[in-house]
DNA sequence: GGTGAAACGTAGGCCGT
DNA sequence: ACGGCCTACGTTTCACC
């Protein structure tokens, strides 16, 4: 990863903002020709820093109506059994996060499903299956005040 | 929102996995003309189906080294209170999301430093520093096998 | 880093279904 | 209403300075 000077840093915070900018207006926004601003595009896309470009859906368009954090124990902490469990959410399209963390517990998801009805069988039927999990403490989401993915 | 029928649903997949895909090349990718394609992207920007398109930045372009999900109890559930935390949190870029969740406390937030010193100094300094703040607890992210907005 | 020009893509009018 | 065709216009991209 070459070194991101300040024009660099500008360029990334409108591509963060609005990935579908023509290079133009790019150009224009961080002072530089055309030319000069996608060979620095290119190469922060090579470099790595620029990881890929998104569609922000809504909630609406994923199909996702109820959404929830949900804290997972693990019945052992081996590497087996670590690696067991993050198969079994990897496959599960509900799951669109999952963070190994500190404290009480080992994992941290959040979870996206249609309704409750929805996530409730998520919960019971594929959460509550795995043989690695020891316990399941959901937290709802009733807002997002701030979510710089939206 | 108009109703989403198989095309716009296959749209909507190849734009979240890549948000910079020229209209021709998405068009054949969906089985239509240019235009067509073109209208029916139009229609679900207008819609809010398509919210907008981000560039994904690695951590280290966006100088995260550390981040932690925080658990954040509020000395009082009014209004008032509520609003006044998440006015707090607003303007703390470190705040990279904030839901308002169900359970024994009322706020999850991921926050985002780049060391641990940041965010020890974070979390007693700005967060520690709130009049509503009644406890907070961090948990730490050690990994995250699965991520969809990476 | 900028310039210029060829290659490429966009976007909207128009017509058929 | 919706898709395909056509085309003027704008943008990207690359060799060269």
């Amino acid at each position: 990863m070459d070194h991101i000077d300040p024009i660099d840093t500008r360029i990334l915070r409108v591509l963060q903002s609005d990935a579908r900018i023509s290079n133009q207006a790019l150009a224009g926004r961080v002072g530089l020709s055309p030319s000069a601003t996608l060979r620095r595009v290119q190469a922060l896309e090579r470099s790595g820093a620029i990881q890929g470009y998104r569609a922000v859906l809504s909630p609406a368009a994923r199909g996702t109506g109820f959404t929830a954090y949900v804290a997972v124990g693990l019945n052992d902490h081996t590497k087996a059994g670590q690696e067991g469990f993050e198969r079994g959410v990897a496959g599960a399209p509900q799951v669109r996060e999952c963070h190994n963390i500190t404290g009480t517990v080992e994992y941290l998801l959040r979870v996206e499903a249609a309704d409750l009805a929805a996530y409730k069988h998520f919960h019971t039927e594929v959460l509550g299956v795995l043989p690695q999990v020891r316990s399941l403490q959901t937290y709802v989401v009733m807002g997002s005040p701030k979510d710089d993915r939206a």
